[in-house]
DNA sequence: TAATTACCCTATCAATTTTATAGGGTAATA
DNA sequence: TATTACCCTATAAAATTGATAGGGTAATTA
């Protein structure tokens, strides 16, 4: 299941996306537009800040916007982003690849293949950008 | 990500796949095979008998064997019956339906639909039986 | 029919993860 | 220089996960 920080990730990204002016927007406005809790919140932007999704202008006036085309931002990035790995098991991940405790060979693993399809498809799903999520 | 009890419980179901004879095979085989501790599995076991998934025979010699068909057993079923939903969020989950409690209206929310989509998608590769498996 | 083997049921618990709160510090702008 | 907003660390309640414990019940074999 998505994590409620996952859920909020993307809301927060699509809040900016859908309101995006010449100045940025604070944390403040976002928190009270999607029924974040505030401090809650502003650890959730960090996350997307240090990945680059967001981006930050500090002062009066200042707050968040997105870093890059809402073409560019998948909601994939986002999720990876906030909860770590697509697939089910570590072991067929791409960016957070960890062999599978308990299996001594990847090789004879009886359910890895069924799980690396998967993973593969889940991703092609979730690469759509948050710019296509209106037109499905 | 998947449980350890839904890997487990996998991994038992392969297991009596494999080694299917007249005679069912006893939780405490399957434990020191598969290296699932015994009451750890005793209770996955309790939910795969339910789910009518295994059957067991009770006594000595008695054990467990599988309740249908290998050709009919999916992962997804097994999944389902350890750890509930296949979807990431409850509102586009077939068998385990909730609405999400953030969400005011379905209709309109930015991402039900693909999520959807990737519900679809996740189950139509996951209703694999367990005799395909192999042949991946 | 007694001993054995194996399934059944409930309670408990430690570890981890998730969700959230608190408080103060730093940087930038009006 | 006052204000606004971002930054950082610590803490903690709640929920979930993984596992253990112990005894009870049913069925088979000798």
């Amino acid at each position: 299941m998505l994590s409620k920080r996952a859920k909020y990730a993307i809301k927060t990204i699509l809040f900016l996306h859908e309101n995006q002016r010449h100045t940025p927007i604070s944390a403040k406005v976002i928190s009270e537009a999607e029924k974040i809790p505030y401090k809650f919140l502003e650890n959730i932007l960090r996350d997307l800040k240090s990945h680059q999704i967001v981006k930050s202008l500090r002062g009066a006036e200042g707050g968040y916007s997105l870093a890059k085309e809402p073409s560019q931002i998948s909601v994939s990035q986002i999720m990876r982003a906030i909860d770590g790995p697509i697939a089910l098991i570590p072991c067929v991940s791409e960016k957070f690849y960890e062999p599978c405790l308990e299996c001594t060979d990847e090789e004879t693993c009886r359910i890895r293949k069924l799980f690396g399809i998967l993973r593969n498809e889940m991703v092609s799903i979730l690469d759509k950008s948050i710019t296509d999520l209106a037109s499905l």
